[in-house]
DNA sequence: GCTATAATTGCACGATTGTGCAAATATGCA
DNA sequence: TGCATATTTGCACAATCGTGCAATTATAGC
């Protein structure tokens, strides 16, 4: 696992390790189709700029797309591919064999 | 999705979502045994101080767990419990068919 | 007891972050 | 063209965070 890639990953976790920003994605979760930011304003208790910024930050993480339409953005969760992240995380750390460390006895 | 379950998710993925915390999840990752903190300094170039201090949020989130041996802390990686809630998000956030929000078209 | 090593804590510092408000920009609609 | 609405941006501010260093605590071994 070389810095770079550490750092991506930390970076993805960083950006949902944050309660609004958290909060912006499981209302996503609940939507079907996707959802302009001024209906996610309703859902954190914050000004909408806010809002605009965290979408910005989960748009930069490829957690979030938008289409424009119009004068508003629409905004979609990448349902698989933030999936697909956070399982072969899991995979990762839950791996027993995968190769050793100097210090392992 | 109540705002206490929402933090705490939150508070877990923030934990793991710094470069130097990874770093140390990573390395620990690697070993079937586990290591003490002086072991585990370098695999970051911070201060022991500064790994002291990153262990000690890992294991507040319940990511790493800990054995007093004489002087020494052992950490290890709470593995399974770990790929569990980041494999338990991954299936929220795949989830097509959760209830719907009241922005639903 | 004394000394060496492991780990934590207190303090200070700079950097980053989340936030609100006001202003600016972009676009739809009359 | 002018107005209303959606979104972003600039600015300021407080809070949090990551960090290093020095001092402290805890414990092993002599």
């Amino acid at each position: 696992m070389n810095a770079a890639e550490t750092q991506k990953t930390a970076d993805f976790l960083k950006a949902l390790g944050e309660f609004n920003r958290l909060s912006l994605v499981y209302e996503l979760c609940r939507c079907e189709s996707s959802q302009n930011a001024m209906c996610l304003c309703d859902c954190c208790s914050v000004d909408a700029s806010v809002v605009s910024r965290h979408l910005k930050v989960l748009a930069e993480r490829d957690i979030v797309t938008f289409d424009k339409v119009g004068r508003e953005k629409s905004y979609r969760l990448n349902r698989t591919e933030v999936a697909t992240q956070l399982r072969e995380l899991a995979d990762l750390i839950e791996n027993r064999d995968c190769k050793r460390g100097h210090y392992d006895v």
